[in-house]
DNA sequence: CTTGACTCTAACGTCGATGTGAGGCTTTAG
DNA sequence: CTAAAGCCTCACATCGACGTTAGAGTCAAG
């Protein structure tokens, strides 16, 4: 398919994924005037692609994970020293990743708790002369403290 | 506490403690000559902005999200009409915060599996100074197909 | 009082990701 | 054949999240 099809079926637009191409996360084929042809796997490349992003990681990792998907084994390195430090720097991601992901689940837990209890108030016998300060009463326990500090 | 002191404390940069300011994130006081005076919460607060930074959230959600994370329950409204839109909202916060971190743990188990490929051949027959890598070899199949998409 | 560390505002620079034309081919529908 | 639609390559513009610098005020210590 060419690039517009690509982007309508991914959403994303077709500046992006001339982009993605010149970041090498892309490597459509050319026709012998030019015009990119993508695979039907470049769909879910995309959706990858932006995925991965979306998470900030950095791009060069984002290339390594899509060249892995692309080439499969291909794109390992065969001296093993080259491995291990490849192995090392997304390790090194890999563990900031989970560990933001650690700190964004606290978040959003607290939130929903937040949510819950706007919620649970809304239903109750309202009453109007209840002052700003309705902290008081509710359960809403100290959320944990300190979360993972971020880079 | 003054600006220097939270910087080191937390790990931002001055600027960066601005700029948050600027954004609505933080709201220091200030003394008569305009230092700005932060409370120890904030230390706590500055990790949870830089966290939802991080994973590229629009500031917008994260400055929402952050006025009621640290703020509690304090600005939660009287009338029913308004804690019914207000809980709207913030459901829909929360329904962007899980799919955020859905998408990251996407990412995330897609790194792990190239992690351990990596790993599983750069481990030999007792490799020093290797810590166990003990991932059955290749075993990488084709990950999930299409993840979420990021908007 | 003077110095030096700390802080302030204001403004310009940077970098990645993306939008937006300009100018010019190519392909497709009529 | 011709016009519209799609695509191409620059290349400059924008936006968020900072870095950096400049010029000036503040404050504790000597």
């Amino acid at each position: 398919m060419r690039i517009g099809e690509l982007s309508a079926r991914t959403g994303a637009s077709v500046r992006m994924l001339r982009y993605y191409e010149e970041q090498g996360l892309l490597t459509p084929v050319r026709t012998e005037s030019g015009y990119r042809i993508y695979q039907e796997s470049d769909v879910d490349r995309v959706a990858r692609i932006r995925c991965m992003l979306s998470a900030a990681l950095p791009s060069g990792v984002v290339g390594q994970a899509l060249r892995f998907l692309l080439d499969g084994r291909a794109a390992i390195p065969d001296e093993p020293a080259d491995r291990a430090r490849l192995a090392e720097t997304l390790q090194r991601e890999l563990d900031l990743l989970t560990e933001k992901i650690e700190s964004l689940r606290s978040s959003r837990d607290l939130l929903a708790t937040i949510v819950a209890d706007v919620r649970g108030d809304v239903v109750g016998p309202g009453h109007p002369g209840d002052p700003g300060g309705a902290v008081a009463r509710r359960s809403v326990r100290k959320a944990g403290p300190a979360v993972g500090l971020a880079r």
